[in-house]
DNA sequence: AAAACAGTCTATCGATTGATAGATATGTAT
DNA sequence: ATACATATCTATCAATCGATAGACTGTTTT
């Protein structure tokens, strides 16, 4: 085969994804990864330098993704604000759930201060700029606050989001229905809280 | 001395606290705990029957001090449901933040199903029971929406909560005055929302 | 005084880890 | 056909891990 070094490489990474995510950076070995892609560990290491740079690759594959995702999504969904937010939450609690923990642990715990950086910027263009985004936009169409009425602003607001979603208590695999219901709920009370006094 | 190893056991205890909560328990050696400690290695062992065990004995420390605190906190609070939230979450910022993203981490990744069931019970003890207390009590009291309203509970309530304070976006040592505006934040928007047409 | 125990130490075990050396086979370019 | 590059392999390294064995010391119990 004339390239199968694409091959390999795609196969890594997948395999790598995976266990990264569902194991943690340093639960994993080089071994197991191999092992996954039935390859052995050695061979890893001609196409990787080392065992963060596979790291390193899984977190922008999957940054690149999500941020795709997000664009679309938002794009479609931009008139309506409850809508879009629940539309991206539903998407994010359906396909990412429990890897978003692991992976901020690994991130923090695992990488040095380069890396984390590089890693902090694909975050931000995947993750908070899309969301801050529909909060900027429900900001100036005053259907939001003013920020300086709360404390909030749209970055804020999108980290308030995105911690509801990558919290703990959905560590096991939602079911559609269960995801929706979730959604609604964490858009619910972001935009209208948990008070008596409001409407609807 | 007649009971040395009651004073070695804190010791031990207090050492790996710190170590596990900032580092992670995969990340702290036992070799590393001993050297905190002024002692070596195998004397870890005749304190402890193994490493899970040490990292079990902080769990639980940690949690009745919890427990203590935030039942001293709700105790004193808990006519004004805003001001107990925000009181408990500020105590919460202030001591503990960096902590709890990590320990659940932990304690799902590192502790069979056995011990998993442990701790819960005492995270449960500790956080869960009496901060949904304090939802339940605004429910009764008409202060909060009814839970079939929105699909929410007390205990999903106090979930939320937690989410927003175990954030990852406080790693850093919050300032005290720094995290006051961040638990007024917290509060405000579970209470509230951020949407446009609320009252206060 | 003798025996038992508590607490710490040195030395070391077996397993696993990330990583490298170097051989081999296959395909490409000259 | 020869030379080179790619991709994989086997074998192995040094480091680190959690844990144990067994000696030594001081205190408590009998």
């Amino acid at each position: 085969m004339v390239l199968n070094a694409n091959y390999t490489h795609k196969k890594i990474i997948k395999a790598a994804h995976k266990l990264f995510m569902d194991l943690g950076y340093r639960a994993v070995s080089t071994r197991r990864i191999a092992e996954a892609c039935g390859i052995t560990q050695p061979t890893l290491y001609h196409h990787f330098s080392n065992k963060k740079a596979i790291y390193m690759e899984v977190l922008r594959t999957e940054l690149v993704d999500m941020q795709n995702a997000l664009s679309r999504i938002i794009k479609r969904f931009e008139d309506d604000i409850e809508e879009c937010l629940f539309q991206v939450t539903y998407y994010i609690l359906i396909n990412k759930p429990p890897s978003m923990g692991q992976m901020f642990h690994d991130i923090q715990k695992e990488l040095d201060q380069e890396h984390q950086g590089i890693v902090r910027k694909w975050w931000m263009e995947s993750y908070q700029d899309p969301i801050a985004s529909i909060f900027e936009k429900g900001i100036n169409d005053q259907k939001l606050r003013n920020p300086s009425e709360i404390g909030s602003d749209p970055v804020s607001s999108a980290y308030l989001l995105l911690s509801l979603i990558s919290s703990r208590n959905t560590d096991y695999k939602l079911k559609e229905s269960l995801a929706k219901e979730q959604a609604r709920f964490y858009v619910k009370v972001i935009l209208y809280g948990l008070s008596q006094s409001n409407g609807q």
